[in-house]
This record gives C-alpha cells, sequence and structure tokens, in this order.
DNA sequence: CAACATCATTGATCTAACGCAACGGACATC
DNA sequence: GATGTCCGTTGCGTTAGATCAATGATGTTG
C-alpha cells in the first residue's frame, strides 16, 4: 500500500499550518483503503486500533440493543475523522453507508503526531466541539419531536448539508439514505417514515422521486414543519 | 471581585502541566461567581461572552421548542467546563441544578490562552471526546429505549456517577434532579418517570425514600431492566 | 400551626406511533 | 422478458406513552 497522499489533500483543512515536511511525514502514517457499501469496519466495544479520515463516502456511527433496535448516532462525510484518539474502545460501530475511501492510521502513531502538533489539536478540538453541538441538536429531535417534526426537520438538514458550503439549500437531491436507515437516524420505525413522507407529498410540501429522490416545492412550509407538529 | 484561586485548585486536573507562573497567569484571567439554583447564566442562541469552569454543584445544558418542551441535553459537574471556545454563539441554554459556584473567564481571554498552552488545550480534547461519546450514548436511550428501559438506565447511571471516582455504584442516595427534570432528561414526561418507578418500587428492585432518596434492592435485575424491556 | 405553594403520585382517557401483513414497484439475474 | 429479491408503500388493529384531572405529600412563610 501506498502512503496516503489524497488523504492529506482531504485533511488539506486540517493541517494546513504544518510545514511542507511535517505534512509530508503525516502522509506516510496513513494508508489508503476502500470499504465497500455495507461494510463495518469498527465494532462498538472492540478495540479502537486505528483513527481514520474519510477521503470519499459517507458512514453511520451506530449503537445497537441485543434485539436488534438500532440508533444511528452520527453520520461521517469527508474530511471527518473516525474512531477515537487517545481512547482504548470505539463506543460505536461505524458502517459505510456507500462505497467510501478513507485514510487509515495505526491509532498509536496518529496521537503522537497529534501530541506533537499542537495546531492539528487545535483543529482537531474545534471540529469536536462542532460535532458534540450538532449531536445535541440531534437529542432534542430524538426526545421531544413528533415523527413528523423529525423528518421535516431531517429533509431539511440534508438539504442544506448537500448543498456546496455556504450555498443555498438544494431544492432537488437524492437521499443518501435508505428508508431504514432514515428510521434509525430519527428513532421511529419505517413505516412511519414512508407515511410521514408521504403525508408531506400530499400536503404538496415535498416531492417524492423514484426510491431516493426528493424535490421541495414549499420551503417555508416544510420550515413550519420542523419545528410544529 | 478576586482572582480565581479556588478553580486553579478544581482545575488542576486540566493544568497540572502548566508552571506556577502560568497558573497564576491562568488563576487571574478568570472571576468567581455564584450562581444560585434555577438561574440561567446563558440562553440558547446568545452570543457566547464566556467560558466558565464548574467550581461545585451541578448544571443543566437544555434545548427548547417555541410551546415549552425541553430536553436536557447534558449535565456538567464540577471540574467540567461550559460555554463555547472558539465559538459564537452557545447553541444551548446553561441552567443551575442546585447553588453552584463558578469560575468565568472572558472568552477571548481564555481562547488565546488556550491556544498557547497546548497541554490545555490537549486535555479540553480529550475532555471533548468523552462527553462526546456520552452524548452519543444518551441517544440511543432517546431513540430506542422504551420508558422502562430509560428510568432504570437513568437510576443506574446516577449510581454510579455520585459513587466516588472508581468505586462501586451507590445503593442508597438522593437524585440530584426532580421528576420534571428527569423526564427532561429522558425525554418523557413526568407521569411517566414517576409510573415506572412505582412499577420498579412494586417489584422490589428499587425502594423510594421520600421526594429523592432512592434505595437499590436488587441491581442484577435494574441491570436488566437497563438492557430490556 | 395554619395556609399556601410546590412537587409527586395515581387514575382515566386518548392518540401517535408501533407492529404485522399484504401489496406494488424497482432492480438484478438468468 | 420471465423470475426472484429487495425495498418502499399502504391498511388495520394494538399499545406505550401522552394528556387531562384529581388527590396526596412535603416543605415554606407569616
Amino acid at each position: 500500500m501506498s502512503a496516503c497522499n489524497s488523504c492529506v489533500v482531504r485533511t488539506q483543512a486540517m493541517c494546513s499550518i504544518l510545514s511542507d515536511r511535517e505534512r509530508e511525514e503525516f502522509a506516510r502514517l496513513g494508508r489508503q483503503m476502500a470499504v465497500p457499501t455495507g461494510q463495518t469496519l469498527m465494532w462498538e466495544g472492540a478495540d479502537s486500533m486505528v483513527v481514520a479520515n474519510v477521503v470519499s463516502g459517507a458512514l453511520k456511527l451506530s449503537t445497537s440493543v441485543q434485539d436488534g433496535r438500532e440508533q444511528i448516532v452520527g453520520v461521517v462525510y469527508p474530511s471527518d475523522f473516525i474512531g477515537r484518539p487517545f481512547g482504548k474502545t470505539s463506543p460505536h460501530s461505524v458502517t459505510a453507508l456507500s462505497d467510501a475511501r478513507l485514510c487509515v492510521f495505526p491509532r498509536g502513531a496518529f496521537d503522537m503526531f497529534a501530541r506533537s502538533h499542537p495546531d492539528l489539536e487545535h483543529r482537531l478540538l474545534r471540529r469536536t466541539l462542532d460535532e458534540l453541538d450538532r449531536a445535541r441538536g440531534w437529542m432534542l429531535l430524538l426526545g421531544r419531536a413528533s415523527a413528523r417534526e423529525k423528518v421535516a426537520t431531517f429533509i431539511r438538514d440534508v438539504a442544506g448539508r448537500l448543498a456546496a458550503e455556504g450555498d443555498a439549500p438544494l431544492t432537488r437531491f437524492d437521499l443518501p439514505l435508505s428508508r431504514q436507515q432514515i428510521a434509525d437516524i430519527l428513532g421511529l420505525t419505517i413505516e412511519t417514515v414512508c407515511r410521514q413522507l408521504t403525508a408531506m407529498k400530499r400536503a404538496g410540501v415535498i416531492d417524492l422521486i423514484g426510491r431516493r429522490g426528493v424535490a421541495i416545492l414549499n420551503p417555508d412550509q416544510l420550515e413550519d414543519m420542523a419545528h410544529a407538529a
């Protein structure tokens, strides 16, 4: 396997302060890895051997209960990190939602490199703080929102996230997730997700095109639905 | 107001690597502040002017929807930080659950000090990563657990958290929260929390002593309840 | 200690979401 | 283009938890 150059490109935002020499050193630590859709590369509770940087694709972080109920606790996109720096065990499973490419670092080496590069750690800290805010916002949704609010919020958020950085939310796009996965994110059943989506379609707020396609017909009404039942 | 010495004691774990001179400098940045039970010192969406370190007491982090529904997204204890370093606005409200003492830093000064002390930032990063893991564990509870599981898990966790570091969970203790606050943490109504508690009492798993007191009579059964309906 | 306020408990009803089952369309394989 | 599989959709009965309302404790104030 070759040193992880595309990761360094991806991670550029992370280490733009590093010197060329250091960046090269960082790149040599990592190894490219392809992860096909559906493959799980970390299990909850397992020792976390690696830290990885997402180069392309999307992956879900999830935890589950014995009987199969699953909750997706996060979704990571290119340039995000997965794994648990400085930690013993990884508290959730990581599974590819689409074919993904990663840049994988042995955890020990990554930890040491980070420790000796304060700027890298600073950027990691900022990202982690952002991620924590996002997780807590999500908790409001899980704990207190109706099914309608959950689904509306989800559609709105995806529209925003799929748009180019700083752009207006998309009005027509493909959902990156299956109905079941949406249900696992929102803490609902697949049937409830379906019913809410078709109800929103009947109300003229959105249109559903095929399995994955969504068009937002009335953004204001969608916004309303995201806030009140 | 005097420089924040007790904060430096509290924060010792955070900056044990700092020199005496630096520690003194850090202490001078902060100011002691008493926060009585129920007082809110940050509102969601408001500009985050300060970062603070909890010296004593407990505070809740919460977000809410227009109509009054509230979700507690975190509880902070002594030595934890509140506020949003490096951020513009604070995404949730912070309210004292009990009389609390804080050490408050102007955000700008704190950010600068942190930036120039990598060890401090490293420790902040580790804490934030821990907090993120905790938040995500909580999400599983909110999204996929039954009322019974939620309440049982809550009791078990409090018993663990109130025990001295590294000690066995307590079997008899006072809940630090009212029924309503427990409901806001678990995404339930106050009535449901009550009913689950009395059901657990009738089942001989716990005993309820007065408003706040709890005795765990059968830890194994409690553990079972925390996992399956 | 009486009066009040607050918090906790319990009962009775209602409803949003669940669970099950049937059906239908999309896509892959031969 | 027939066959099978997977995924999404819809209908219908059930249920966990919400909601409404009344009653009981506990603690506080004058």
